[in-house]
DNA sequence: ACCCAGGTGGCCC
DNA sequence: GGGCCACATGGG
């Protein structure tokens, strides 16, 4: 069933080829800083973030962690809460280069379950920010869930839970275990979601409403006037 | 002048 | 367990 929606969702919005970076060198760490930078700010403000930092060759590990924390706060001014994405950045880097010595290999090398564990024990990093890393950085078959994702689960009930664990294990149970199609899924339906599935009225051509030629059977995804998501 | 974005942690009950 | 709040910039 899950397989559907993607089926539907690929077909009307194409493949997306995430996570976006530009680093040629260092993508991996790059996309561990864009899935900090990135909560609850938009994509296109993480982008200029992450290009003031480029421009000062500190998409690496240790050059970032030894950056005066003020200057880190002006860097990512753009990508929104600042001061705490800065404090959030430098957890990570604390743990990453005192536990791993910086090296992504030697992260990644750790049982999964364990690695999980010790990502969402580091402070700013919770549950979506730490799955992104595992599934986009690391390529481990971990599904991300975001706010879009709940909210599809709300308006088509197969999964009857909206709670994150229970979701991402659904999700994980039901598909392939195929990191790529992880990878594809979770941007479509962030691609639907900023469609779609904010407070306006579900657009006719979205293809998961009733009567659009990619429809499947859902009543409304539509969200509610003034219905707010994740907070 | 609102409203929102690829969340998270703290505090309260 | 859930409900509310702060955090902040840039775009619609």
């Amino acid at each position: 069933m899950l397989i559907k929606i993607y089926d539907k969702l690929l077909n009307r919005f194409g493949n997306q080829n995430w996570w976006p970076t530009t680093s040629i060198q260092n993508p991996e760490f790059e996309i561990i800083v864009g899935a900090i930078l990135t909560q609850q700010a938009t994509w296109k403000n993480v982008e200029i973030a992450i290009k003031n930092l480029k421009e000062k060759n500190l998409i690496e590990q240790k050059l970032l962690y030894n950056l005066q924390t003020t200057k880190l706060e002006q860097l990512i001014k753009p990508s929104g809460f600042f001061k705490v994405k800065a404090k959030r950045l430098r957890s990570f880097l604390k743990f990453f280069i005192e536990k791993y010595d910086g090296n992504l290999k030697k992260m990644f090398k750790t049982p999964l379950q364990k690695l999980r564990k010790e990502l969402l024990s580091v402070h700013g990093i919770g549950p979506e920010t730490c799955d992104s890393i595992l599934l986009y950085a690391g390529n481990k078959p971990v599904f991300v869930i975001d706010a879009y994702t709940i909210r599809l689960c709300k308006r088509y009930p197969v999964i009857g839970s909206e709670k994150y664990e229970e979701v991402r294990e659904f999700f994980e149970k039901n598909l392939p275990k195929d990191v790529n199609l992880f990878k594809e899924f979770h941007a479509l339906i962030v691609e639907l979601g900023k469609n779609y599935c904010k407070t306006k009225p579900l657009c006719k051509k979205c293809p998961l409403k009733r009567g659009c030629k990619h429809a499947i059977s859902v009543n409304n995804l539509s969200v509610k006037k003034n219905e707010r998501i994740g907070r």
